[in-house]
DNA sequence: GAGGTTCAACCTTTT
DNA sequence: GTTGAACCTC
């Protein structure tokens, strides 16, 4: 028989998940070990075993995951018609199916959402701060179902004040997409047993789902559907909103019959790399993975007195890794003899992102290219919700909602303009209204930002509701610009660098104080194996955290993987266990 | 209701 | 050391 292409480029293990037929399957992919392959290939191996492309369902965490799947689909099968979607996406897709057209749901911010409940709590009569009250508020609706039993009357109260009122504007949070979705779906299962939308579902990063979007997968498949669920316990960093690497282990019960693999050929890191993870990991039922990587991955780490000594080794060292843009570097040439790195090969994590802005500087200063992880973002998201906050505010919809989102200030300016300038900005030039906004409400637009809104106000002047039009795609990072990337610890998971430096590994940062200490080690696990070749720990004597300057140890996780760091002067252990294995050959 | 003072957080983050 | 929210004063 001829062995089909689609599986020729996969190992056996791969293979067998690939091609599992008439039961779940829980696929145990640790990192590098070809996680995305095996999913893309199963879709397009389903398909071509005759399953129809609308019965096949792949779920990814972020945008950026379901579009990267999305464009290897293409290449993989080009007549695709697969859905590959996000749990959120997928919700409000349902929710818009479920809702008259005329009431198209809106989504709102996490900065909305903490107005909005600040409101409701103050609306009941609530007093102090209510910030402890939001933040328990967003970790519990991870549940499902969510049980307010032993919750503060308080927060009951602020609660359903808070829904009420979004619920008066037709707005959902985040957390609201799901919840609704599974209330629908459990309501449309009631009715009618035979509910069963999909026959195949695909969910990627599952070590990452929250207990409701758990729920959300119980209640999309059933008899005669097939959940592959694949993911890596041991990655699984998202405790603070509801995930739990136990909730593989249900899903081995709950969706019985379920075949377990798990991949142990890692495609990544050296076997240096995996086996010093492996130790910081403690986790005995983790298999040893092993690396097709004929390169063992080395592990350095350096000390340093203060934060600017050790931003400075990290810019020096990859000025001098990447051949160098700095004056010092072109002086010296690149006499190192070593291959030349491309910046985009190298990345430096964090623990906290205010370690990275240290870091930033420096290389800033070095005239290093760099990008940071999008958290920066944030303020042109600001933005682009304020003027959306105007926009309608301007058209007289839903006044005291979006009138909230408003400061004072702002809110006055818009409700003084009379009738007739109103009118008059309505049939401004898109550019031209911008403009204006930006100059009344001391918006700084950028020029990307000012294009989009251009033709959201565009297309929104042609009939679409204006949340819809401006729904954006958001930014993300591109990795193959010539730049080195300076990423949390949490942002860097899913992907992968020749190169890495660990800055800050400092006890109480790494491992963070007051955090859950097993999730701790996973993060580090997670660290350390996004390099295929080479890491850089490093850490300092000295921070200054919070304003007070404080003398640090070293994370106790370097001491744990002392055996695997390359001493200075001396051969690291691992070439020399080769040596020695090499005579006994001989 | 604007403007100053005090007090406590301050980690990770996608949708 | 900085920010955000609540509280206080005029």
């Amino acid at each position: 028989m001829i062995e089909n292409p689609l599986l020729r480029n996969l190992n056996n293990l791969q293979k067998q998940a690939v091609m599992v037929q008439g039961a779940n399957i829980l696929v145990n992919a640790g990192p590098g070990t070809g996680k995305t392959r095996v999913l893309t290939a199963r879709i397009a191996w389903l398909l071509e075993q005759g399953t129809d492309a609308h019965d096949l369902l792949a779920i990814t965490f972020t945008n950026k995951a379901a579009s990267e799947m999305a464009e290897r689909m293409k290449v993989a099968c080009p007549e695709g018609g697969v859905k590959i979607t996000t749990f959120h996406s997928w919700a409000y897709d349902l929710l818009c199916k479920k809702r008259p057209l005329d009431r198209t749901p809106v989504v709102i911010t996490e900065d909305e959402q903490k107005r909005l409940f600040r409101e409701a709590a103050h609306s009941v009569g609530l007093k102090g701060d209510t910030r402890p009250l939001f933040q328990r508020l967003q970790f519990l609706k991870q549940f499902f179902p969510i049980d307010l039993q032993d919750e503060a009357e308080d927060l009951r109260l602020a609660w359903q004040h808070y829904q009420n009122s979004l619920a008066a504007h037709n707005l959902y949070d985040f957390d609201d997409l799901i919840i609704s979705a599974i209330a629908i779906l459990e309501e449309e299962r009631g009715r009618d047993s035979n509910f069963r939308p999909y026959r195949h579902i695909l969910i990627d990063e599952f070590q990452d789902v929250s207990p409701a979007q758990y729920r959300l997968c119980q209640l999309l498949a059933g008899p005669g559907c097939c959940i592959m669920a694949i993911g890596d316990p041991h990655q699984s960093i998202y405790g603070f909103r509801g995930s739990n690497p136990a909730l593989m282990e249900k899903f081995m019960q709950d969706f019985s019959p379920c075949t377990r693999i798990s991949l142990i050929t890692a495609y990544r890191c050296g076997q240096n790399l995996l086996d010093a993870a492996r130790v910081v990991l403690r986790e005995k039922s983790a298999p040893r993975l092993i690396s097709a990587n004929t390169i063992p991955g080395s592990i350095t780490f350096k000390q340093f007195k203060g934060p600017s000594q050790e931003a400075t080794w990290i810019a020096k060292t990859i000025d001098r890794l990447s051949g160098g843009v700095s004056f010092e570097s072109l002086n010296q040439g690149s006499a190192t003899g070593q291959e030349l790195r491309s910046l985009s090969d190298i990345a430096i994590l964090f623990r906290i992102n205010s370690l990275g802005e240290i870091l930033a500087k420096e290389l800033a200063k070095m005239g290093i290219p760099y990008q940071v992880s999008p958290k920066s973002h944030h303020s042109s998201d600001e933005n682009l919700n304020k003027i959306w906050h105007i926009l309608e505010l301007l058209e007289g919809h839903h006044v005291d909602y979006h009138s909230i989102m408003l400061s004072k200030e702002e809110r006055k300016i818009v409700l003084s303009l009379s009738g007739h300038k109103k009118q008059a900005l309505r049939t401004l030039e898109p550019v031209n209204l911008l403009d204006t906004l930006s100059e009344a409400f001391g918006l700084h637009l950028e020029s990307v930002e000012k294009a989009f809104l251009e033709r959201a106000i565009a297309s929104h002047r042609q009939g679409k509701p204006l949340s819809l039009a401006l729904k954006t795609e958001q930014d993300y990072l591109d990795f193959h610009v010539e730049a080195v990337s300076l990423l949390s610890l949490h942002a860097s998971k899913g992907l992968e660098f020749p190169i890495v430096f660990i800055a800050g590994c400092e006890q109480d940062i790494i491992p963070l104080k007051d955090c859950d200490p097993r999730e701790e080690r996973r993060l580090f696990y997670v660290g350390l194996t996004r390099a295929s070749e080479q890491i850089f720990i490093t850490c300092t004597s000295e921070r200054q955290l919070w304003g007070e300057r404080i003398t640090v140890r070293p994370s106790q996780f370097i001491k744990e993987i002392d055996g695997f760091i390359e001493k200075e002067g001396k051969k690291p252990g691992v070439k020399r266990r080769k040596k020695v294995h090499q005579k006994k050959l001989f």
